[in-house]
DNA sequence: CCTCTGGAAGAAACA
DNA sequence: TCTGTTTCTTCCAGA
């Protein structure tokens, strides 16, 4: 396998820090925290490089290197920012290629590097029983796209003839060993770029020079201990092997792994070490499809029919050269290029708003492929997980998708180390249809009107991957050691009714469950937060703090911790716990004054419960605000557009305007103590959360966004100039209503996604409408979100100044790029 | 016989 | 490098 395409960046480190400027000193916290630049330039699983495509890459502008993005090599549909919709006003559904990035090889050379966004229409194209009804399959060819056909993402883990077949059934059985990470379709397609694609081969490359990996992965991956050594053979021999010695193609690589830039960060030690086991075990190489590398064979479909598609590359009609840009989406998406499953997305969209009605419980016991099934995930109070979907009154039947996301700070995407599972017998009721995309596993169950559209979710299991199988795949950053917690992630799409039907195009709504934990042990001794009542406080401390949750003990301890830039811990400071009245599910604890009274700026920290050495839950934000800051309930709260918007908050999505939330969440994980970063409330949540409501006590502040923007650009300058996209199709906008300083419980489990989605709720609306979303929609709108586009942070807060002292709502917000 | 479940052994990883 | 602890993965057995 050295010969194989993909051994080039096997063997030489690409400098990733080089190319997307990474900030080398990055915080450490976090399985792979990546940082606004870094997130900047994530294309998504399907981005390529134009000029490594087989011929349509056209322009020779895109001639130019593509930079990987890092993330893309991380895995399938894993962080990839939102594609960008052409700055054309309409909306066009596709997605105009990324701005190019300047490329810097070496000290000397700098390339511009535009990047294409491919996107699966596969679905699509071969629609489903379940979800074909209305599904646009005319999307005809594009003559800015082009298609490619999707790969098998199968085929990772697959040693077998079979392994390009998608085994749709994973892991009832052992027979389901076939399954394989959630990886993307386009490896093969990507080395064939790395092929055809000179400037980039030849200078991506660099020679082990990757400063840290994102987040700090363990060094667990020595050859040695490839899955080949591990005790077990079992199903991992054959794929594991299959990743020593394959490259991309077979591996069936996420769309983002796709680029083979991509190195197993396992191999990453030296570069020596990511040489030998393939150089040295030539004869391993993965039978079959797996024998990508040396023969360029990339456009060689793998699929299984059943989820064969094709991808096509948007190619725009000019490619902008400007800077970076972060932009919002719109969750109407062409019904044939549907988003990726990375993809955040609203909950809302007035009148639609799909909801979890009955949440799943806390904990699960995933079972191994080894193992058989451990049935339907579960619902709190007996029976399964509910879902439904509101204001829905087609008769045409959908289809809910059903996939096991990440449940870290991060925003939610497809978890790489399990998938979901379908689970059959007689005590399952729901049909369900699997079917894969880019590598993940769903679930499509129906969503009919005669039920009310809503599903029954007792057919959804969970299925653990083996860590060191996934880990060893090329690109993943994500550790599998204590990556225990995941979501239920539940999609859907639907034809929108007039008047804002609009032909091909169908609205993308998906919530995600409270988290799961998946393991055996920490299920029984972890402690999980999952409420906390008070998000920031002075600096003095001395207020009381409670915590909702499971596990607490009696001898459970609450900690808060400040860390510096460096991820090294500054400040720890345990918190009294009035034993008196805390219960195995809440804990009641006086916050701890901060070790300098004198601060003049808010400061950010974290918050844990432990119930001993390594059995700490994870940590929830909290700010200490300077004594000037201190709650007024008086002071004027900002209603600038973008910080306030009322129905955006129904909406809850970075495609309603909030990009900047998103992109501070994105890209800072460490910033989750930001005003922008208070738990949001899911609309979703089950009855057994219903009673929390919010205290929003600092993210309206001026100085709040101020304090998040500088100290975002303190610690990634490229923050600096990071714009803000925002949607053509916001819907209308009204003024923010403040908020009562009322001390209520606020829903920390759910730090990402929500947080992306509804921190605007947070801002604009009072908790009454929290809690009964359609009054929103009868309030009155001021604002045509359609005025809204991109603008800068800066320029946010320059709204937001502006607002507070005219402290007039509704200012049009005709904000030009950068 | 199958699925689901809980427990636990032993290896691997970590501190 | 060694040792103890924690976590992961697999296996077993019972319902």
């Amino acid at each position: 396998m050295g010969a194989a395409p993909g051994s080039g960046w096997e063997e030489g480190e690409f400098e990733f820090k080089l190319v997307f400027e990474e900030d080398p000193p990055r915080q450490l916290r976090g399985p792979s925290p990546r940082n606004a630049d870094q997130e900047q330039n994530i294309t998504g699983e399907r981005t390529v490089s134009a000029l490594s495509l087989p011929e349509s890459s056209n322009t020779d502008s895109q001639q130019a290197a593509t930079p990987p993005s890092p993330s893309a090599s991380q895995r399938a549909g894993m962080h990839s920012p939102p594609p960008r919709r052409a700055l054309v006003r309409e909306f066009s559904g596709t997605y105009e290629s990324l701005p190019a990035r300047s490329v810097q090889v070496s000290e000397s050379r700098v390339f511009e590097c535009p990047s294409i966004q491919i996107t699966t229409i596969s679905p699509e194209d071969d629609p489903p029983p379940v979800r074909g009804n209305y599904w646009d399959t005319g999307g005809g060819w594009d003559r800015e796209r082009l298609y490619l056909p999707l790969l098998d993402p199968f085929c990772y883990r697959e040693g077998s003839p079979g392994a390009g077949s998608l085994s749709p059934s994973p892991a009832s059985s052992p027979s389901s060993r076939g399954w394989l990470s959630p990886a993307s379709s386009c490896d093969s397609l990507l080395v064939e770029e790395e092929e055809l694609n000179d400037p980039t081969a030849h200078f991506c490359p660099l020679p082990s020079s990757r400063p840290t990996s994102p987040g700090g992965k363990k060094r667990r991956n020595s050859p040695l201990a490839s899955p080949c050594t591990s005790r077990r053979s079992s199903y991992s021999e054959d794929y594991s092997c299959v990743l020593e010695g394959g490259d991309g193609p077979s591996q069936s690589q996420g769309p983002n792994n796709g680029f083979e830039l991509s190195v197993p960060q396992k191999t990453r030690k030296t570069s020596l070490e990511q040489v030998s086991p393939r150089e040295v075990e030539p004869e391993q190489a993965p039978p079959a499809h797996t024998s990508h590398c040396p023969q360029p064979e990339p456009l060689q479909p793998r699929r299984e029919v059943s989820t064969m598609g094709m991808d096509y590359l948007s190619v725009p009609p000019a490619l902008g050269w400007g800077r970076t840009r972060a932009s919002a989406h719109s969750p109407l998406f062409r019904s044939n290029a549907l988003p990726p499953l990375d993809w955040p997305l609203p909950t809302q969209f007035d009148p639609y708003e799909l909801r979890i009605e009955v949440q799943p419980r806390p904990h699960h016991r995933a079972h191994y492929e080894t193992e058989g099934s451990r049935g339907a995930v579960k619902a709190s109070p007996g029976g399964h997980p509910v879902v439904k979907l509101t204001g829905y009154t087609e008769r045409q039947p959908l289809s809910l998708q059903v996939f096991v996301g990440t449940a870290d700070d991060r925003s939610i995407r497809p978890h790489p180390f399990y998938q979901i599972h379908r689970v059959t017998g007689k005590m399952v009721g729901t049909a369900s249809q699997e079917s894969v995309q880019a590598g993940t596993k769903i679930l499509d169950i129906p969503l009919n009107p005669e039920t009310n559209m809503t599903a029954l979710i007792d057919c959804a299991g969970i299925l653990k991957l083996r860590n060191s199988d996934i880990e060893l795949r090329k690109g993943e950053t994500d550790v599998g050691r204590k990556n225990t917690r995941v979501r239920l992630v539940f999609r859907t799409h639907l034809p929108l009714a007039p008047p804002l039907a609009q032909p091909g195009r169908v609205l993308a709504l998906q919530v995600a469950s409270l988290p799961i934990e998946c393991s055996q042990r920490s299920a029984q001794e972890l402690p999980v937060v999952e409420s906390v009542s008070l998000t920031s406080c002075s600096v003095e401390g001395g207020e009381e703090l409670l915590l909702g949750g499971s596990n607490f003990l009696p001898m459970s301890r609450v900690l808060f911790m400040e860390r510096g830039p460096d991820g090294k811990l500054q400040w720890e400071e345990e918190a009294h716990v009035e034993r008196d009245s805390s219960t195995e599910g809440l804990l009641c604890v006086r916050v701890p004054a901060y070790n300098d009274l004198s601060v003049a700026r808010p400061v950010s920290v974290c918050l844990y419960v432990s119930n001993g050495k390594r059995k700490r839950s994870s940590t929830q934000c909290f700010k200490y605000l300077p004594v000037m800051f201190k709650e007024d309930p008086l002071l004027p709260r900002p209603s600038a557009l973008p910080l306030e918007g009322g129905p955006l908050c129904s909406l809850g999505g970075p495609s309603r305007g909030d990009r900047a939330l998103q992109l501070r969440n994105d890209n800072a994980p460490d910033e989750r103590g930001l005003a922008f970063h208070l738990p949001p409330y899911p609309p979703a949540y089950s009855p057994p959360y219903t009673g929390h409501a919010y205290q929003d006590d600092y993210c309206h502040k001026p100085e709040a966004v101020e304090e998040s923007r500088a100290s975002l650009s303190e610690r990634n300058p490229s923050f600096e100039n990071l714009e803000l996209g925002f949607t053509e199709l916001l819907p209308p906008l009204r003024p923010a209503h403040p908020l009562p300083p009322t001390p209520a419980l606020i829903r920390t489990s759910t730090p990402a996604q929500y947080s992306h989605y509804e921190v605007w709720d947070h801002q604009g609306r009072e908790r009454g409408e929290r809690e009964a979303p359609s009054k929103m929609q009868e309030s009155p709108l001021e604002f045509t979100s359609s005025s809204i586009h991109h603008i800068t942070l800066e320029e946010v807060n320059e709204f937001i100044g502006e607002d507070i002292r005219s402290f007039q709502p509704g200012s049009q917000m005709d904000s030009q790029p950068g």
